[in-house]
DNA sequence: TCTAAGTCATTACCTTTGCTAACGAAACTG
DNA sequence: CAGTTTCGTTAGCAAAGGTAATGACTTAGA
């Protein structure tokens, strides 16, 4: 059993510890010029295959608007399309062209990246522990 | 010696896990009705005692024209107090109020919020994880 | 010593990126 | 086949960050 002010205590230091971590991630970008969340919707199409804007949105975590808005940022710059849904009028698939398949490739391999840079430099225990974290992560936020 | 690629996956999961945290954080905090950022200044100040506002920027990884806008909402507020620097001119010391003290410790007291919640479903050593990892966090985002 | 350059906080303005509300088209339901 | 629901989108707004420029003060150099 969890003492209250101990799990408050943790919930603290990670609230505060996640938000400058997701703030420094955000302004290391810069080599991509993509913003965070579009390149993660990008990483959901790669390994899901083609998704409706609604279920990009409800794993971004993101609103339907706000899902629109960056799908129509990604098709701007020839790295999505959309096609009709074959069965549902309403709904729209969204794919990745190939430029998107390069960009994602030529992403993963030059990425000498803050981020990896700084990993490399933890003992392989610690990458564990954030291997770890990272799937708790999830699972929080899944609910 | 860590795989390059396997240290890239890392950072590519983390950085997706790490940021759909962040962003549901950021609006799980209506109760407090303090955005993340502000709270996370009070505590550094209730951690480190009076800094000045380039100080605080720098720990909260912005710049110092938006930690200067916090400021002013918090003294607003208030919950920060600015002071002359007993020996530079230029600089301002800031410090917690009264107020701002009781604001902590009523917030860590009450807090039944979504993180305090979700972290106690979690076993011990999965408590005992994210604790490491914010550790780890921090020592990252501190280069 | 006194002028020039640098530093700190602030102000003014802009961008990014999320939100909610409202709407039109298409699909279900009874 | 009329009424309701669902999906994507449009429109408008808010939060929270950034950069550039300013003014006060300090430090360094001639």
């Amino acid at each position: 059993m969890p003492s209250p002010t101990a799990t408050a205590d943790l919930a603290n230091q990670l609230r505060a510890s996640v938000t400058r971590l997701a703030r420094r991630l955000r302004y290391e970008r810069a080599d991509t010029a993509l913003p965070l969340t579009h390149l993660a919707t990008l990483g959901s199409l790669d390994r899901h295959g083609p998704l409706t804007p609604g279920e990009l949105a409800h794993h971004e975590r993101i609103q339907p608007p706000s899902m629109t808005r960056v799908l129509a940022a990604l098709e701007g710059r020839g790295l999505v399309s959309r096609h009709p849904h074959p069965t549902d009028g309403r709904q729209v698939l969204v794919e990745l062209t190939d430029a998107a398949h390069e960009l994602l490739a030529e992403d993963r391999r030059r990425r000498e990246a803050w981020l990896s840079t700084r990993l490399s430099e933890l003992s392989a225990a610690e990458r564990a522990t954030l291997r770890a974290a990272a799937e708790i992560f999830d699972r929080l936020v899944r609910g």
